[in-house]
DNA sequence: GAAAGTTTGTGAAATCGCTCACTAACTCCG
DNA sequence: CGGAGTTAGTGAGCGATTTCACAAACTTTC
């Protein structure tokens, strides 16, 4: 397999967005595209895309640009699509099916392939294609779906219970959705997204424009 | 109005984190704390943390700590809340009624006012205390409510038209969940939110591990 | 009241990421 | 085939962010 140099995470962050606008441009039948509107497809500027796109290799062509197709496919190497990474979910409310729902992650390779919950009704149904489980069957669901990665959309309250029993089950890949900070060990890569954060510094350009006048 | 100096993005992003942090901490009947403890309950270290907090004023204490009822008060007023900054959402599926269903958002003063939906079904009606309405009522939704914010949870496909009219609207904030770049003048701040693209981050991570084996 | 211990605030250095200008390499046209 | 035009790759400079070490200011102890 293509080994990469060390490629910095701000480039990581922005190679799935290349790759959108690459899958995009590829179903209109183009076949180069040139690093300039390639930047404007990603909102990023024409050098800082070039730059990035070095960190992988050496796939254009100067004086023509670069060809859908293959970029597509170098990108798509890089970020480990190809492989996929069966995903469980902790906390079947409305976000978790919200996301069950999402049709794009499964084509994306990260099939949502089993829910966690506490409630009685839902565990050992089906919904959306998901089955639900008890918590205390997260390791025998982990290792049965060969599960990679942990997506936590409980209460917040249960949220690092839900992280601590991914970690117990040997998961080393977790996506919070709970605005509080989770304590994980150091070898497990913990990614958080928290959405009244995001409103909270909309708000706080809010009151900076507001003071301005 | 207290008036900070210029506070650095990646600051405003982590002053939420502490917001929270001192709120717990205020329920526990504690009445100071280290910045040492506040920033590993942060997950940032102690250095970091007082960096940031200078930036807002001189709170602490030295040889003490910091008294956590004032920081409180004063992290809240840099972020601007006590203000409430009204929101719509656009696009009223799993994941819009899951936003609307989370009533952290009002607590921290962003009530969800109204929504947008293209469902003919819906339109008209109530959910979980929020009323539904049709795109072409935008501009009397945002005036009559005085949104600040607006929140596109639509499909992929509506998600460029949902913007244009929030803006039309007058609507210069909005936090977006779809996976495409949205284009918007340069006076609106946009916040970008991808949940497959989290997960595709998570992805990179769990190759490169897997490559070094 | 002085010394020892604790903890904040902050300048300086190091790191990281972004921007820009320019060279290298290709295509197109006559 | 040569010159004009186009576009990728990249080193150097710049700005933002993080880290670190230490002085300043407070508390506690004797």
């Amino acid at each position: 397999m293509q080994s990469y140099g060390h490629i910095p995470e701000a480039t990581v962050a922005r190679l799935p967005i290349y790759l959108r606008a690459l899958v995009d441009l590829a179903s209109t039948g183009a076949s180069t595209i040139s690093s300039e509107e390639l930047a404007e497809l990603s909102g990023v500027n024409a050098p800082k895309l070039r730059k990035d796109l070095s960190y992988l290799g050496t796939y254009g062509t100067r004086g023509v640009g670069y060809d859908i197709d293959y970029l597509r496919f170098e990108v798509s190497s890089a970020l480990g699509l190809g492989n996929t990474w069966p995903v469980v979910v902790c906390g079947f409310g409305n976000l978790g099916r919200a996301l069950a729902n999402h049709t794009g992650f499964t084509q994306r390779g990260f099939p949502i392939l089993a829910a966690i919950d506490t409630d009685p009704t839902k565990i050992g149904h089906t919904f959306d294609g998901v089955p639900v489980h008890a918590p205390g069957e997260m390791p025998a669901v982990v290792t049965g779906h060969g599960i990679a990665i942990g997506v936590i959309c409980t209460p917040v309250g249960a949220s690092q219970g839900a992280a601590d029993r991914l970690v117990a089950a040997g998961v080393r890949s977790i996506l919070s959705f709970s605005p509080i900070v989770l304590t994980v060990p150091d070898d497990v890569d913990l990614r958080s997204v928290d959405l009244s954060t995001q409103l909270q510094i909309l708000g706080f350009h809010l009151q900076e424009s507001a003071d301005d006048e």
